[in-house]
DNA sequence: CTGAAAGCGCTTACAG
DNA sequence: CTGAAAGCGCTTACAG
């Protein structure tokens, strides 16, 4: 293949030459760099990305770690992510954790990201104590998305999770519910990832506030997806004193709750009212109300930032708060029945 | 940062017993091995990546293309290549196009991935003669996944997308249908990427084998997502002589279909019946017929795939036909009304 | 089984 | 503004 050399004895000049033209550094003059670049274009040049990484200590590249990429929030962080990862020229490492405990010691305990990427982005990744020590002795940016712990000196993309959930809760309450239920991430499964402690919080916050006391029996804990918000709205069904709404942790539980429910034979929200949380893209077709967050803007929020501390400027002034939720209200609540 | 020779002083032992030592060649002695390990152990050394590339010629990357993260199939993809990939201790290089058809130029033409990755892993990208040249330039391993256009020796991972159509349509002839619809991709849009020309063909000979002329004004296009479902759906609907049945090319259409429908207080399927192809995570919970086919399948497929040519092996057999559908009745599809 | 040395293809001070 | 030379940190023939 055509090396650099190639290049500066085309143009008639060295390679240091070639190398500060084709990478658009001012010291170089405009007819040089003309004559550079239209070599590189005959020869069909382009730099060898080891070999530039080698000699310049960048590698250009920023890993994006996800729990599940088949989960609508998490396919929608990394795909804005990405647009701006693109937009500015660099490689988008995925690691899909596939909720393999084994692959998140791996990335994190191996130095696997060590000289791999300049940046890292962990969404939604659960960090003890010794996760964040060796998270932090990479020593390079970084930032967290939906994330429970801080990681010193890395800006935290979120939502307000507890507000998010008091809203749900909130516009039950309002619409004259008492027995709300809550379906939610399972806490010995889902460690340090603080999203449905957080969302818990506020569905018995927005409770007690009204003076009810949260029932231990309404609040049942389902892997965060469609089949587990099914499961867990089964076993809600099976109480003797059933609750006249759900309020489910994401939309995608949320829709497994209407599953179950359409298939018990049960109207919604006639019989029970379901609500979640993200606005999912198909949360509009099935009419499921929400807490609207955009999983687009923090994707973009937390690759942009990056890409600021990456030039060493200050972070997005955005990123230090929590960004926006809105409640969108469709046909999945309602008023219970007169009791 | 700990380098290689840090290691081999420590070992006492030069850097080229280090190297093979670490990466497990065979002409190591076992005593030798021990000892080198032991001392990358105590080092933390993890070997400079760039380096390792530049020295011995592979990346140890392999990109992966898709047209949007955002949708199931190609997230499923991604989730279940990435795991084959991350066994193998590959990094996966996600290049999102979203759409974007400069961003898929600038792929394919610009020698991005010339020395940047091993192999690339294709999904559903349109390919033009001059793209396959390009590609073919690469001069690497290759797959396509889910791809109209072949590329010279590259397997082609894929379902017989006639065929699934063909079986969809039949199924809602069987039930009695004879006004079927069928919302598919916009070909101006959307180039090679021939899925939606396929299943637009299946459809076709599905119902002349019937003896049913294909009515145009039925086959309406729309883009491949829940809001391109549900607009064509509306604009079915305006029809003089509207379908008593709807064939959507994919199932976030035919959830969009169904949710137009709801909206205009239609019954499914007293009214309309309506099915899809992939079998959609969320297809179960709104009760949706469809032609099954497996996405995590196809990605696993076809990064194993990959992953053999990079050994030189012969490609799986499994490459070489295309994968099964199934036929799924769920209630969103019944005879029509007595006329 | 192991080592000395060349080489992978760039970038970066350092001079000028 | 430009070039000669060193160096980035590995791997790979080649010897032995």
């Amino acid at each position: 293949m055509t090396r650099i050399d190639d290049v500066a004895r085309l143009a008639g000049v060295s390679t240091a030459t070639v190398s500060r033209a084709l990478r658009g550094l001012p010291t170089v003059s405009e007819t040089t760099r003309m004559r550079v670049l239209d070599a590189a274009n005959r020869l069909g040049y382009t730099a060898s990305p080891s070999a530039s990484r080698l000699a310049g200590g960048r590698t250009g590249s920023i890993a994006v770690v996800v729990p599940r990429l088949t989960r609508w929030f998490f396919a929608t962080v990394v795909e804005a992510a990405d647009e701006a990862l693109q937009r500015a020229a660099y490689d988008l490492l995925l690691y899909n954790l596939g909720g393999r405990e084994q692959a998140r010691q791996r990335l994190l305990h191996t130095a696997a990201l060590h000289k791999r990427v300049d940046a890292v982005m962990l969404v939604a990744t659960p960090l003890h104590a010794d996760d964040v020590a060796a998270v932090t002795g990479l020593a390079m940016p970084g930032v967290t998305v939906s994330s429970g712990t801080a990681v010193p000196g890395w800006p935290s993309i979120r939502i307000d999770d507890v507000a998010a959930a008091r809203t749900a809760t909130e516009h039950l309450v309002a619409l004259g519910h008492r027995r709300i239920a809550h379906i939610s991430g399972d806490d010995a499964d889902e460690l340090a990832f603080s999203t449905h402690i957080d969302r818990r919080l506020g569905y018995r916050e927005a409770l007690r506030e009204v003076g009810i006391e949260p029932d231990p029996d309404l609040d049942v804990e389902a892997q965060f997806t469609v089949a587990g918000g099914a499961r867990a709205t089964a076993r809600l069904l099976q109480r003797d004193d059933p609750p006249t709404a759900i309020f489910a942790a994401c939309d995608e539980m949320a829709m497994g709750a209407l599953a179950t429910l359409r298939e018990a034979g049960l109207s919604v929200p006639g019989d029970i009212s379901v609500i979640g949380v993200d606005d999912h893209d198909l949360a509009g077709a099935v009419g499921l109300s929400t807490v609207a967050q955009s999983a687009a803007d923090q994707g973009r929020l937390a690759a942009d930032t990056l890409l600021r501390m990456l030039c060493d400027e200050a972070p997005d002034e955005r990123s230090q708060v929590p960004l926006p939720t809105r409640l969108i209200v469709r046909g999945s609540t309602g008023p219970p029945r007169a009791a």
